[in-house]
DNA sequence: CAGTGGTCTAGACCACACT
DNA sequence: GTGTGGTCTAGACCACTGC
């Protein structure tokens, strides 16, 4: 490539940032994971492509394989990354990843994501609005600030069973409307790395039991008094940007959240 | 593999077994990580101890140090082992782990799970009976089989917020009763390690929103309409050999189940 | 076949903790 | 200082993919 450091590896004890009194030692592999997490942000390499092979990346960095090797290791750790043997190490990507919906925890009581089918995907609303205060915190905003919002019903076997609210900053997601979200077929994060190059990397949820004001409950089809997973997800794209907020409410009686502890 | 001491490092490619259709390859560490895995299991080295070091292993497996170190990092990865740098390699326990349960995954709506002090353990029942089906159904045991059945309430600044149904399996818990439950301070898993030898690994928690019947609404303090947090846990030892089912009711009016997805 | 990631080794050196 | 885990290197070889 053209203009990157011309060698990673000389930079190491102190001298390099003498505002900073710790010496806050970072392994060489800390680094070059950095520098690939630059080209990663900057879209050098696209969701789906490969990137190069870690022989190029170890001459490019001036560091041995090893080193890139475990690099990308973390990366791959973080699902940034996905590395098929034989073929090359990939961008991950939301789309064509076999496993659609990559964030969503809620799966049929049996246990099979695949008895449904495809999910039916109604969009409810879709308009431009100032953020309150508690949607601009979460997106790192200012109240007023403009923001997207997005209603819509995510329904299994015909059964209407999610109801997701979501807000999306105004300026990363200019020119999105309900005709594109309608029009669109697969996974919505999919959709935000195509058309926006918006990447989601990682997400966090608060999850709480609720009862459904009546608005919601007429969406989901159920009573008033049916309680309901209310799951708030702040989800962020690289450097820990967040980029959206949504708010769930999961019908649980013929699903449940599965999660693994370890 | 075959025995544990003389080498591990003959066995490797192709050729040395020809009745085998499917090479079955199984990379060297793997087996090591194996290894490793038994010698946990048989409690050779207990909980909080460390385990010897990365070049004692090498020499004892007869491979490399970055041999024994590919396999320990997996093993760290799986929070079966700790690594210290300058002190060892530990293997994970639940007591003395500065955190607290490690499973629990509800925290306070403003996120200091330290702003509360310590949480008050009330033994609600604790009886002996025989399995029902589902019971036995998550336990691999079999319909009627010898089971402890364990009910209990976490408060936190005294207010109820966790009503806690537990099922263990009565041969590996005989001689648990309500006394030495009420009478142990720390965490549950804790006392499971040191008074019966059994070291839980990991879980898998199914999540639902439920309303509380009668007996638990009382438990909890709420009314029969409150939305709860319905969380069923199952509990894994090593060789995922479950060993605990527990049906928690969260009270989430100001705690949260907090989830991290990357 | 060549190219990719994956494994394994051996040795050097660094950072950290204890004594 | 000694011993631990942590980093980095260089090279050899293996397994998988696709031409």
């Amino acid at each position: 490539m053209s203009q990157t450091p011309p060698s990673a590896a000389e930079n190491l004890p102190g001298g390099t940032d003498p505002t900073v009194p710790t010496p806050a030692f970072s392994p060489l592999y800390q680094q070059i994971k950095g520098l690939i997490l630059q080209s990663l942000e900057a879209g050098e390499w696209k969701p789906g492509e490969t990137i190069p092979s870690e022989i190029e990346l170890a001459a490019r960095f001036r560091v041995s394989q090893g080193t890139v090797r475990k690099a990308i290791d973390e990366l791959a750790a973080e699902n940034l990354l996905v590395r098929r043997q034989g073929k090359g190490t990939f961008v991950a990507t939301h789309a064509e990843h076999h496993v659609q919906y990559r964030f969503l925890k809620l799966v049929p009581d049996n246990g099979d994501v695949n008895s449904e089918g495809p999910a039916q995907r109604d969009i409810v609303d879709c308009k431009r609005l100032r953020a309150s205060a508690d949607v601009a915190r979460a997106l790192a905003l200012r109240t007023g600030d403009p923001v997207l919002q997005v209603r819509r019903v995510l329904s299994f076997a015909g059964v209407p069973t999610i109801l997701d609210d979501m807000w999306l900053p105004g300026g990363p997601f200019k020119g999105l409307t309900a005709e594109r979200l309608a029009d669109y077929h697969g996974p919505m994060y999919a959709l935000f790395e195509t058309e926006f190059g918006v990447r989601m990397v990682r997400a966090e949820e608060k999850i709480r039991a609720v009862l459904p004001d009546a608005t919601q409950s007429r969406l989901l089809a159920v009573t008033p008094t049916t309680p309901l997973l209310s799951v708030e997800r702040v989800a962020y794209t690289y450097n820990d940007v967040p980029m959206e907020l949504r708010r769930g409410l999961y019908r649980t009686d013929s699903h449940h959240y599965r999660n693994a502890l370890s």
